[in-house]
DNA sequence: GGCTTGACCAGAGGATTCTTCTAGAGCAAT
DNA sequence: ATTGCTCTAGAAGAATCCTCTGGTCAAGCC
């Protein structure tokens, strides 16, 4: 029967957790509706996770860090700012492709915008975030902008981007937005990162 | 007494709803938190509104429409492309902190970019990003990308950068990144407006 | 005035949903 | 074998949601 971690439902109730959301929408998923989904019991879940914000909360951090992980070794492995700066926006757009369940609860679910922060999430933000800042500051050679300033014009267009198409809004597919987005991003950073040669 | 609307606890139930929400975030918010802050009673808040998803959709429809008229109005005032390019990013940054409550709860409630959306916030969505468009397009001198990109390029960074300010995870303010976002806004978009003289 | 209609409000109470609690299974270390 | 820990189970109590009945009030009509 393999180990204790290979069996547990803790992982059993995150995948039917992600499945109910998703079908119906956060606020009106039920426990019994989890529950029966994803063949745990009542007591296993208030033990993983304590209640539904718990759950929610936990399958948020393990989205998000999948997400961070792949993201920051993309970054990592690029030779100049250019790859590095068009592979995030890349990997962004396939990634939403390959996860559209997980992109669609990110997004959908931010109650933590109001109430704060789990430890577990704001600290994987600022590791993220805290590499993102000093990638880049390894490789400026002007002056930067805010750093917030500098993340949304990286990032923010393909966000936007994502988000319409998540929410079906859109008929544009991420591969032909790609290009655009990736060259927008490209062309709002690269002169942070070209010597300044007057 | 005044008329029967004057009186009306639709609005009392809004407003004890936003504030509600973020104090407890949407998941744990109940309505007796709501019931007890806004004076209405359990009646009221289900003829009005049907129960906690309509009330939290309500909300939504409202702050979004308030938001959208008052950005609609600014953009339609413009004299010319950069101006109105600019005065969008402008009015997004000056709302949210005028209006940092709603602000919050528009971000924080997402709920319908899982479940359908009601016919009320697409009809608005609809209108609204009809209106950009046709303004874009009624001022372009070249073939334009695909829609939904230049709106990204336009409004992206901005959108990202509020995100990040509202959810308190960054020092520098919106007045500060305004030049910033403002001019990156207008340099995405600025080709499209001019004509093509070689 | 008196009657009718429809919008709106009130709150008790049944139905549903959440959470706690006790009990016990499986595994590892002693 | 015993102890201690983690995890699972589900019944029962607590909390919350929502339906339903019975109003109030203003407006329109006779």
């Amino acid at each position: 029967m393999a180990t204790r971690q290979e069996t547990s439902k803790r992982q059993a109730l995150l995948d039917g957790a992600l499945a109910c959301f998703l079908e119906h929408g956060v606020v009106e998923t039920t426990m019994e509706h989890v529950l029966s989904r994803s063949g745990a019991s009542v007591g296993s879940l208030y033990h993983h996770f304590g209640g539904k914000e718990g759950l929610a909360d936990a399958l948020y951090v393990e989205c998000l860090g999948g997400y961070h992980t792949a993201a920051f070794a993309r970054l990592d492995a690029a030779p100049d700012a250019e790859t590095g700066v068009r592979a995030i926006v890349e990997h962004h757009l396939s990634w939403i492709v390959a996860h559209t369940d997980r992109a669609k609860f990110l997004l959908a679910y931010r109650d933590h915008e109001i109430r704060p922060a789990s430890d577990e999430l704001r600290s994987l933000n600022r590791v993220f975030y805290g590499q993102i800042e000093r990638w880049i500051t390894d490789r400026a050679h002007v002056e930067l902008p805010p750093l917030p300033v500098v993340i949304s014009q990286w990032l923010g267009p393909t966000h936007s981007f994502s988000r319409h198409w998540l929410s079906a809004q859109v008929r544009i597919t991420p591969a032909d937005a790609r290009p655009f987005l990736s060259d927008s991003a490209w062309h709002a950073l690269g002169p942070l990162f070209r010597p300044t040669t007057g």
